[in-house]
DNA sequence: CTCCCAACTTGTCAACGACTAGATTCCGCG
DNA sequence: CGCGGAATCTAGTCGTTGACAAGTTGGGAG
């Protein structure tokens, strides 16, 4: 049997062809213009052009949305942080990440918005939390001089903080028009030199 | 006719006292509990015991309820940070702050949520924003070897950074049962330390 | 071809934010 | 003391939303 992968093939008949797609981007959309607090599932169904509980059947309710966007942004960012050489770049890979996909990352750090249980969610974090380890253990140990584990929260607090601020428009200010990553990059410096 | 007998001891009279700081109040529980999307202005009036429309007069709308939160919270993170000694010291008390006000701190962060131009959370920020320039300040510039701005955006990541994952819970693993401002200390002073 | 089931629709309900008009109480001022 | 304006709170309403229930459509497996 063909597992028919259903692409779409058609206009928009009685079914849509892919609205869990399309309900997924436009929601993205809203979240990067507007934030979580003002995404409206029947907003989303009046965009992809469907009825108003059209989404619900794909995602049950707005909290499923939310949940499959962060399970999405974490199997992204995973995928990002694999590329990174090292641990000073999984940051800027980390800061990268988030601002190209600002609404997957505003969603997976507000955790009262999701269902903290949800398999696909937490298989995904579990992915991507690999992918951080991977990287604080490319750290020869003498480099940093302490504790592995408290390598990656200084790593993962600093890159963290950093584009979570980005995001915000608070460093607007302070660093002006350079390039974040650029900064960012002069700010890991401080935190890995090594001792002479 | 007498009104209905008076069940308490202060059954409720037509004014409240000061129903402005019991919403307030209220509101800094729901939100620290179930986060900003979860706030009900009704369900506030509820609590406080007057009518669904009262809490409006006092903040306009949801909006500026949230953004009077975020003013309020500019103000204490200024005071908390001006009793800090040095800049790895304002961390800490960044760090606190946000452990002892996380629905302020939630909000604070949160622009979307926020009237952006109000002045009353305009002048709180800048108040705290002075009181962070000012932990820079007393820094050497010699005893960090780069552009005092960007040590700043440092310091502030590091700790807004570490401040957001433990608030989100996302480093009850990493750190176990560890008192998190001496964490914090640890980190700190991985960024600050001095070469050679 | 038939039947099953996923995708989608229509209809409904309670809750909410926002707005309006009106009632009650407080307080400054004469 | 009392008067009048203003602050505070109530009551009613409207449009929107999330969630749920029940019915409809159509594609595809057998």
């Amino acid at each position: 049997m063909t597992p028919a992968p259903a692409k779409k093939p058609a206009e928009r008949p009685y079914h849509h062809g892919d609205l869990r797609r399309a309900v997924l981007t436009a929601a993205l959309d809203v979240i990067a213009a507007d934030g979580p607090s003002r995404l409206s599932l029947r907003d989303l169904a009046r965009r992809a052009g469907v009825s108003h509980a059209a989404p619900a059947h794909h995602f049950k309710d707005r909290t499923g949305l939310l949940t499959a966007i962060a399970a999405e942004g974490f199997g992204l960012l995973a995928a990002e942080l694999a590329e990174a050489e090292d641990l000073k770049d999984a940051g800027v890979h980390y800061v990268r990440f988030a601002r190209e996909h600002p609404a997957h990352f505003q969603v997976m750090f507000t955790p009262e918005l999701l269902r903290a249980d949800d398999l696909e969610l937490t298989t995904a974090r579990a992915l991507a939390g690999d992918a951080l380890r991977g990287a604080v253990a490319s750290v020869r140990p003498d480099e940093l001089g302490i504790d592995p584990r408290l390598a990656g929260v200084a790593a993962w607090s600093l890159a963290h903080g950093f584009a979570t601020l980005l995001l915000g428009r608070n460093l607007d200010d302070p660093i002006g028009n350079q390039d974040p990553e650029d900064v960012f990059r002069t700010l890991a410096a401080m935190l890995f030199r090594r001792d002479a």
